[in-house]
DNA sequence: GATGAATGAGGTTTCATTCAT
DNA sequence: GATGAATGAAACCTCATTCAT
């Protein structure tokens, strides 16, 4: 986990303060990113004073961090159950794919603020974001490959790492489809349809095919 | 392709100029993002007056924008050969494959500043921009894989554009984690080593394998 | 009235404040013009922060037009005392006269404001102003000639509002020759001598006869 | 008249050229005003380099009351003719009033461009230009009235140079609101009608009606 | 005479952060 | 704890003027 970027103050905060910060910034870094994202304006749409913003963050760097925090904890939690569950592989990475298209209508700010995470320009942060971020669902990942693996549901000569890495590529990737302007734009391009005019199945279905034979390979 | 967004004079200027210009400016770009980007700063590292650097552009977004064009010429054009070969597909991936993991050291800025757009807020430019990308590389790779599909070289079943578009996002991500800090972070974290100290050769045939099953499969 | 052009922020500050910086944007727009104006002395006179300017402010545009409501309502409330009255015309002419002289030393910034404005190059904001500072008063002078043409005072063959339009062009052309630079060289030209220099009874007396009836008329 | 502000090389161009110049600059001075002309721009409309300009013109200053002197020398030599005539001063009056209604029309921008001066800024050239400007025909108004005063055609009582100051700001005022923006709008707020829809011959007729004998005057 | 590329001071505006109450 | 008025550095952009060719 990251280092908590909050002050003292804001934990002693009402949850639904502490809900409401988070939520307003949140939408604020999603819709503007992080340099037009204005903290006045944040402190204002929360209903509380900039001074007391500061009370509880001791700098804007500071009140991103702490919302990203938030809003990737709730993105992986959706992922998570999905993990403990002991289907096959493939059956897992067919709820993950459903799972990534409905977090797009629900999480869709979420989804915006881990895209422009992942065009961060200070390298020390990002470092920062990317361990917090990715460390455990990175772990759930691979172990999970690496269990396909085990059982043979996998090609035996695949690096399970990069396999997950490829894997979960495929999911961002497809994730920032459905709620990144950029993202969304280049879908239409190349498929000819606005993401949310396509057939979900169908989207589901190709995925699966396209990672399918990947995983079920035999001579 | 995009409007021109450089005025009459930028034309006039020395090739040498032009190019010393864009380079600076990319290179800002590419390392602070668009918002934290200094004009002044690109202007007075290209060795010219701010005010010439308005005589060449009207706003600092038409600079931008000016550099986007440069920089994403470069990549394409590497890409355009690999496409006119005769290659069937999986060669053809193969060479796009390794294209990729070099140009990350020869054009990491330009790479870095596909990044940065990737994460951009503003709709309307994010509409331009990725028109003027994305437009003519998805054709191409839209194209090679239909004729692929008609060789047989591919799941009959499969959607041609759904298929280019998933394989162009695992190139791209794969382009991000060689020069970009969040994606290189994120390739370490799955993979356990730094992208350079891994060996390209494994990433070759190991990112082959997870997609070639895909291309040649046979009950 | 004007839609007002203030922030709320201005509302709030004390009445003290409020009137050092209309004070201090009148006389700088009153001595430079709206162009050569500076915001940052404007502040610095006022004693206040640029930052705090923009808090009050949301453009120099907006403070000018806030400090022309200023000025303008000052001047036509002198006015409007005169016409509140039931003097015949020809007294409420004599003593609109006096009051332009005398307006002319104790508001001389606020009348150079006004002349400023008569020069506006911008049609869309010369009719917002128009309409603002004209519109009240307008009506006042055309109720006051229309009453006189119904008593028999004026010539019946006086269309009331013309006749109101050419009066109220000779009181600010006299106003303009007591403060505007300009306006103040061309009545010494004119006269051949400053018009501070000339004895007030004099203007009054010949300006009165003037519209009194300058011409020899004769039934 | 006005020491000359344009340099050797400027007398020495073509006629044609010189008329591009002075019309060009009048037609932005006039549009934006001197502040918000560009002098660049009039170089560029007028064909030629803005160097070359800078062989004509020290400053912009100086191109500015050259075109002034052009424009104003254009208003007055109309004006001229009419003093020139052994008219009665009424039928004078006449003939001044319909030309000026004819000028705004004819020479729209010269009266611009006179109506920035009236709001001179800098008393300096204030002054400059209101000798350059007001002289002459200031001292033909004035004889003028002069010349009706020893006829008996005015008031035996009347100051000669006020009553021709007051005369010529009836007028002045009158040719603003035919092509000034300010002037224009309030022509209409006190009349109810753009000065273009009016009946012309309705307001030279009341302008006479006002100056000639405005108010019941009985011996 | 003629060009127009080049300069750079200066002005408006934004917003993260402070601090007195 | 809570407020929000106040700060001021810093960024974009304009345009009169210069000068080498």
């Amino acid at each position: 986990m990251m280092e908590k970027r909050y002050k003292e103050a804001f934990e002693r905060a009402t949850d639904e303060r502490k809900q409401k910060i988070l939520e307003v910034g949140i939408e604020e870094f999603a819709a503007k990113g992080y340099e037009n994202a204005n903290i006045n304006v944040i402190a204002k749409n929360a209903g509380i004073s900039i001074g007391l913003m500061y009370k509880y963050f001791s700098t804007k760097e500071d009140l991103f961090v702490t919302c990203i925090e938030q809003g990737m904890s709730i993105l992986s939690s959706t992922i998570d159950e999905i993990f403990q569950s002991d289907d096959k592989l493939l059956v897992k990475a067919e709820k993950l794919i459903r799972a990534t298209c409905r977090q797009s209508r629900k999480n869709a700010n979420y989804i915006k603020l881990y895209n422009e995470i992942t065009a961060e320009h200070d390298s020390k942060r990002a470092m920062l974001l990317a361990q917090a971020i990715e460390g455990a669902s990175s772990r759930k990942y691979v172990k999970c490959i690496t269990d396909a693996l085990a059982n043979g549901d996998v090609r035996q000569d695949m690096d399970p790492r990069l396999f997950a890495y490829f894997l979960d590529n495929l999911l961002t990737t497809l994730q920032f489809s459905f709620v990144c302007d950029y993202y969304r734009n280049r879908f239409m391009i190349y498929t000819g349809v606005d993401v949310e005019e396509m057939n979900e199945e169908q989207i589901v279905r190709q995925l699966l095919k396209f990672i399918e034979s990947a995983f079920t390979f035999e001579k």
